[in-house]
RNA sequence: GCCCGAGUGGCGGAAUGGCAGACGCGGAGGACUCAAAAUCCUUUGUACGAGAGUACGUGUGGGUUCGAGUCCCACCUCGGGCACCA
C-alpha cells in the first residue's frame, strides 16, 4: 500500500493523493450547497433550480431513499453502505441526467439498540445518541454520499418527534368506517372504507344517525359511557388484550417482533402471551387494502409474499353449531365440506368448554386444559407432534344435516386464530385426518377423488376411507353432500362453486355467513422503556385524552434513572415498570384542556422503535416546516402519484426508489404503509403508498473464524496456509457471516479509506456483483479498483509534474468504443446494475491505457462517465481539463446512434450447432450473403468435409448455424 | 411439510435462446529493483497434444429447439420466509 517512497512518481494516485482529493472536494461540495434540492414552495423553494439549463424544460423530480441507520456506538463497517452506494450513484447519475434529486439521510435514533448502549456505557442515551450520529455522519460524509444535509433528520430531535406524536393523536382522533366511500383520489371508484376523524363520528352519534353499539340512545349515556363508545372505535386505542410480555427486555412486543420460535428479535428473550392493558393501533382495519395495494408497488414479489403471509387473509365463513351450553360458532375456509364435518374440536381456553363439559369428563378436561396452559405455544405449534385432545361429553349440531358431533378439546386449536373452535372433517383435512384416527372417530368421505389420486397413493379406487393414507384435498365431485332443505352439492365438482352455495344457505337459514379471516392482529404500540417518543395523553377518570396540538411536543422528561426494569427473562409473572411512571414530578400534571384547569395524569409509556420511521420520507421533503409535518404541495410535488404506475396499473404515488435491507418485510414496511395510508385517508398525503419501488440490497458477509472451543476469534490475525486457517498458529475453522463485533469479523471503512481512498471503496463495493446480491467482502480483492483508478489516473495526468497529458485525438475505433461504452454504461446505470457498468468502463480504460495516454476528446467523456461511481477523483479530473465548476449538474454523456452501427460485424458460425468459425460481412448484408459467405469459409467446410448442407439458419446480426 | 430465491473456473461474478467464463481477485512467467514491496507487461476453465488443434465443460437426469447457462418437466443441494392458521 502506498506509503511515501522515493521511488513513487509524486503525482501517482496514491491512497495519499486520493484522500487529499477526498478531503478537498467534500469541502467543496459542502461550502457550496453542492447537493441541494429544490421544493417547489416553503424555505427549501428555489424555482430557478428547478429547470434544467440545458434544456430550459422544468426538471423531472426523483426521490430516493435508503433505509436510514439507527446510530451504533460502534460505528460503521463496510457492510453498512452497500446500499448508500448505490442508491449514491443512481442520485449522482440522474442529477447528470437532469433530474431534481431528493437524496438526504437521517438516523433512527430512539429505541432498544440506542437505549442498550447508553444503559451499557452508564451515560444518558441523549448523549450516547448524540455523539454516535456525529461519528456516522462524518464516516457517511467521508464516503462522498451526495446527501442534501438540510434535509436529515434524527427522529430523536423535538422538532421531529412533535410531529411523530402529532400523527399519533391524527390516528387516535380518527376511526375507520368501512362504509365510507374512499377518498377521492387513487383509489378505484366505488371502493368503500376509510378512517375518518372521530368528530364526524360523534357528530353522527349526536344526531342519532348512527346508533351506539349497543342500542342505547346517546343522549342517554353519561359523558363517561359516550367515551367509552367514542374511545372504543379509534384507530389507537387502549385495550385489554393477550399481549407478548418479555421480560427479559422489561417491555411488551409487538407481535411483529416476536421470532418463530417465541423470543424477542432484540435480545432473543422469552415471550410469554398476558393480557394487559396497553395501547393498539388498528392495522387490522387496514388488512384488506395493505394486501390489495401491493399489487401497485414495484417491489419484489418475495417481499410482497412475505407481507400477504404475515397478514394472512382467508376467505372462508363462519358456521354456528348449535350445543347445550348455545350455539357454537367455527371459522371454516371450506363451508363446502360441512357435510364431512363429523366432529369438533375447541382450543383448551375457549369460553365454552366449562358449560359443554359433562361432570363424567370434567377430570380428564381439567387435566389436559392445564397441560395445554403448561405448554409455550412454541411447544404447541409443532405440527409433527402426534395429535392429542380429549372428549367434553358433549355434541352439537351439524346445520347442514342435523347431525349430533362430538365436541373434543386439543391444542392444536388455537384461541386466537379464528374462533378457537373448529369443524372438523377428517376425509379433506390433515389435521383432522390425523386427529380421526388417533382417536378412532368415524372418516366419511364427501368427495370422490380422481382415479389418478388412488394412483399416486398405489391404492384401489374407493370411498372406504380405512385404505386412504390421508385426505383429499382439491377440486372433485362431491357425494353424500345434500340435505332437505335446499342445499345440494352431489355431482358438483368445483370447491369455489360449492362453497358459494353453502354460504348462500348458510345466510338464508341462519347458521352462518361468508367472511373473510386474517392473521394479522392489531398493532401493540406501547413500550415500557425510557428511549422512545412519549404518548401525548393524559388521563382523567373516564380514561385517555389528547394533548392539544399547540402544547407539542411533549419532551421526554429528563432523568438520570433512565434503565428500564428489566427481570428474570423467564420469570413470566412479573410485570412491566415504564421508567416515566418514577417521574412523579412528571406523570402528574395540571392542565386546561377546556373545562378548567384540572389535574390529569401522562401516559408513561413511550412509543415502539418504530413510530419514528413511519413516516421520515416525508419530513424529509420539508425538515423545517413548524407549521405541518409537510407542505402538502411539496408532498405532492415528490411523492404525487405519477402518469403509469407499474404493469399499466394505477400510480399510488410514492418514493421512487427506496433501498434497503430485506430485514423489514414486515416489521417497518408494514407500520409505514399503514400510517401512510391514515394519512391519505384523512387527506394529509396524496400517495396512497409510501414506497412505489422498493430494492431490496444484499448483505455483505465476511468470513469468521472458531478456535476449538468454538469461540470467535479476531479475523484479521487469522492466517490462511494452503486452504487452511491458523489463529496464532492454532487451527481455526472458516464460516460466512454477517459482518459485525460478535462474529469479530468487521472491517471499518476508516481502515479502507487510509488504505485506497473513499473513490476506490466505492468501485469495489459496486464492481463484486449485482446490488440485490450478498457477497462475501475479501480486503485483498479491492486493490483490483485501486488499480483501475491509477490507469485512469495516469492516461490524462502526468505522474511526475501532475499536469493534464492527454494523446492525439481518438481514432475511429476508439470513438465507436467510445459510444458504445456510454450507450452500455447508461442502460446499466438506469437498471442499477452498477457492476456490469463499472466493467465497461474498464474495458474502454483498458482500450485506452494500451495506447498510454488518453485520448483528447475521450478525457471529457470518461471523466463524466465515473463521476457517479467516484466523484472526488472525476472532480479532480474534471478541473485539471479546465472546468472551473463542479460537474455534478454537467449532462451525462449521451451516444450518438450512428456510431452504434458497425459497418461490418464478424458473425459466429455453427455447423450442427456447434461454434466452428467466423467469418466477417457487412452489417447490412442480406441472409443469401451471409450464408454464401459462411460456406465459403475454409474451416466451415473442413468442418462439413463435403456434406453438403440440408439447411442454413442465417438469424440476421447473430449468427449463422449450418444443418449438414 | 408449504412458499419463494439460487446453483457457472481456485474466488467474487459476466452473458436480449446465438462465440460460456466479460470485469476484478488469485496463480504462473517476465520487466523494474542489490533485494523486496508497489507498479507495469504476458498468460491463466479442464483434459490430451511439442504445436496447430481436438474433446469435454454452467448441480443431476430428461425434454423443447437449427441452436439451451438461459425455456419446460422431474430430482439433488444451498439460502431465505412461513409453519397444527382451520
Amino acid at each position: 500500500m502506498a506509503h511515501a517512497d522515493p521511488d513513487t512518481p509524486p503525482f501517482r494516485y496514491s491512497a495519499a493523493l486520493a484522500q487529499d482529493i477526498e478531503m478537498r472536494w467534500q469541502q467543496y461540495w459542502d461550502a457550496n450547497h453542492s447537493f441541494d434540492a429544490p421544493n417547489p414552495a416553503g424555505p427549501l423553494a428555489d424555482p430557478a433550480a428547478m429547470t434544467d439549463p440545458a434544456t430550459g424544460q422544468s426538471r423531472q423530480k426523483l426521490f430516493v431513499l435508503d433505509m436510514f441507520p439507527y446510530p451504533s456506538g460502534t460505528g460503521l463497517h463496510v457492510g453498512h453502505p452497500l446500499g448508500y452506494i448505490g442508491t449514491d450513484v443512481f442520485s449522482r447519475y440522474k442529477r447528470m441526467a437532469g433530474f431534481n434529486v431528493c437524496y438526504t439521510m437521517g438516523f433512527d435514533a430512539f429505541g432498544l439498540p440506542a437505549e442498550q448502549y447508553a444503559v451499557q456505557t452508564g451515560q444518558h442515551p441523549a448523549i450516547t445518541t448524540a455523539s454516535n450520529v456525529a461519528n456516522m455522519r462524518r464516516q457517511l460524509k467521508r464516503l462522498g454520499l451526495s446527501h442534501d444535509p438540510r434535509r436529515s433528520i434524527d427522529t430523536t430531535d423535538p422538532g421531529y418527534y412533535r410531529w411523530t406524536q402529532w400523527i399519533f393523536l391524527q390516528i387516535f382522533d380518527s376511526w375507520y368506517d368501512a362504509e365510507a366511500p374512499a377518498r377521492d383520489g387513487i383509489r378505484e371508484a366505488g371502493a368503500k372504507g376509510r378512517a375518518r376523524p372521530i368528530s364526524e363520528l360523534i357528530a353522527e352519534l349526536e344526531r342519532g344517525t348512527r346508533t351506539t353499539p349497543d342500542g342505547r340512545p346517546w343522549a342517554t349515556l353519561n359523558p363517561g359511557q359516550q367515551r367509552s363508545v367514542v374511545d372504543a372505535h379509534r384507530l389507537a386505542y387502549v385495550s385489554e388484550a393477550p399481549v407478548n410480555w418479555c421480560p427479559g427486555l422489561g417491555t411488551v412486543v409487538a407481535n411483529e417482533e416476536v421470532t418463530a420460535d417465541g423470543r424477542s428479535d432484540r435480545g432473543n428473550f422469552p415471550v410469554f402471551k398476558r393480557n394487559m392493558r396497553q395501547w393498539m393501533m388498528r392495522i387490522t382495519s387496514y388488512a384488506d387494502r395493505l394486501i390489495d395495494d401491493l399489487d401497485l408497488l414495484d417491489w419484489s414479489d418475495a417481499i410482497k409474499t412475505m407481507q400477504r403471509n404475515w397478514i394472512g387473509r382467508s376467505d372462508g365463513a363462519r358456521v354456528r353449531f348449535a350445543s347445550a351450553a348455545g350455539d357454537i360458532e367455527v371459522f371454516t375456509t371450506r363451508p363446502d365440506t360441512l357435510f364431512g364435518a363429523t366432529f369438533m374440536v375447541l382450543a383448551p381456553e375457549h369460553p365454552l368448554v366449562d358449560s359443554l363439559t359433562t361432570p363424567e369428563h370434567a377430570e380428564a378436561v381439567a387435566a389436559y386444559r392445564a397441560a395445554a396452559a403448561a405448554k409455550k405455544d412454541i411447544d404447541r405449534q409443532d405440527a409433527t407432534r402426534t395429535k392429542t385432545g380429549v372428549f367434553t361429553g358433549a355434541t352439537a349440531t351439524n346445520p347442514v344435516n342435523g347431525a349430533e358431533v362430538p365436541v373434543w378439546i386439543a391444542d392444536y386449536v388455537l384461541m386466537g386464530y379464528g374462533t378457537g373452535a373448529i369443524m372438523a372433517v377428517p376425509c379433506g383435512d390433515e389435521r383432522d385426518f390425523a386427529f380421526a384416527r388417533q382417536f378412532g372417530l368415524p372418516i366419511p368421505a364427501i368427495q370422490q377423488p380422481p382415479q389418478a389420486w388412488f394412483d399416486d397413493h398405489d391404492i384401489a379406487a374407493t370411498l372406504d376411507t380405512s385404505s386412504w393414507p390421508g385426505p383429499f384435498i382439491g377440486d372433485a365431485p362431491y357425494v353424500q353432500s345434500s340435505n332437505a332443505s335446499g342445499l345440494s352439492l352431489d355431482g358438483l365438482s368445483s370447491v369455489a362453486e360449492g362453497k358459494r352455495l353453502t354460504n348462500d344457505w348458510l345466510e338464508a337459514h341462519e347458521a352462518g355467513h361468508g367472511t373473510t379471516n386474517f392473521k394479522l392482529r392489531d398493532w401493540l404500540f406501547s413500550r415500557q422503556r425510557y428511549w422512545g417518543e412519549p404518548f401525548p395523553i393524559v388521563y382523567d377518570e373516564h380514561g385517555p385524552i389528547a394533548i392539544p396540538d399547540a402544547d407539542l411536543p411533549v419532551l421526554l422528561p429528563e432523568t438520570d434513572s433512565f434503565s428500564p426494569r428489566t427481570f428474570d427473562p423467564d420469570d413470566e409473572f412479573s410485570n412491566p415498570e415504564s421508567p416515566l411512571d418514577r417521574l412523579e414530578w412528571w406523570t402528574e400534571v395540571e392542565l386546561d384542556l377546556g373545562n378548567g384547569t384540572r389535574p390529569y395524569r401522562r401516559d408513561t409509556n413511550v412509543m415502539p422503535q418504530w413510530a419514528g420511521s413511519c413516516w421520515y420520507e416525508l419530513r424529509y421533503l420539508d425538515p423545517t416546516n413548524e407549521k405541518a409535518f409537510v407542505d402538502p404541495a411539496v408532498e405532492e410535488y415528490w411523492m404525487g402519484p405519477q402518469a403509469v404506475g407499474v404493469n399499466g396499473r394505477r400510480h399510488p404515488g410514492g418514493v421512487d426508489l427506496y433501498v434497503g435491507g430485506v430485514e423489514h418485510a414486515v416489521l417497518h414496511l408494514l407500520y409505514s404503509r399503514f400510517w401512510h395510508k391514515v394519512l391519505y385517508d384523512l387527506g394529509h398525503v396524496s400517495s396512497l403508498e409510501p414506497y412505489y419501488r422498493l430494492y431490496n440490497q444484499g448483505m455483505i458477509l465476511a468470513a469468521a473464524f472458531k478456535d476449538e472451543r468454538e469461540i470467535y476469534v479476531e479475523s484479521t490475525e487469522v492466517e490462511e496456509h494452503g486452504g487452511a486457517f491458523t489463529f496464532h498458529g492454532e487451527p481455526v475453522t472458516r464460516e460466512w457471516g454477517k459482518m459485525g463485533k460478535s462474529l469479530k469479523n468487521a472491517v471499518s471503512p476508516d481502515e479502507m479509506y487510509d488504505a485506497y481512498g473513499a473513490d476506490t471503496l466505492r468501485l469495489y463495493e459496486m464492481s463484486t456483483g449485482p446490488m440485490d446480491a450478498s457477497r462475501p467482502w475479501e480486503t485483498r480483492d479491492v486493490v483490483g479498483m485501486y488499480r483501475f483508478l491509477q490507469r485512469l489516473w495516469r492516461n490524462i495526468v502526468d505522474e511526475q509534474t501532475g499536469d493534464l497529458s492527454l494523446g492525439a485525438p481518438a481514432d475511429e475505433a476508439t470513438i465507436r468504443l467510445l459510444h458504445h461504452t456510454i450507450d452500455g454504461v447508461r442502460s446499466d446505470l438506469d437498471g442499477l446494475r452498477i457492476n456490469t457498468a463499472i466493467s465497461k468502463l474498464i474495458q474502454l480504460n483498458n482500450h485506452v491505457t494500451k495506447s498510454g495516454r488518453c485520448p483528447s476528446d475521450l478525457a471529457e467523456p470518461i471523466t463524466l462517465m465515473i463521476a457517479p461511481l467516484c466523484p472526488h477523483v472525476a472532480e479532480e479530473l474534471w478541473a485539471k481539463l479546465g472546468h472551473a465548476a463542479s460537474l455534478i449538474r454537467e449532462p451525462f454523456p449521451v451516444a450518438d446512434p450512428a456510431l452504434l452501427i458497425e459497418d461490418t460485424i464478424e458473425l459466429p458460425v455453427q455447423v450442427n450447432g456447434k461454434f466452428r468459425s467466423k467469418i466477417s460481412v457487412a452489417a447490412d448484408a442480406d441472409n443469401a450473403t451471409v450464408e454464401a459467405a459462411a460456406l465459403a469459409d475454409a474451416k466451415v467446410c473442413a468442418a462439413l468435409g463435403g456434406a453438403v448442407p440440408k439447411k442454413v439458419i442465417v438469424v440476421a446480426g447473430r449468427t449463422v448455424n449450418i444443418v449438414a
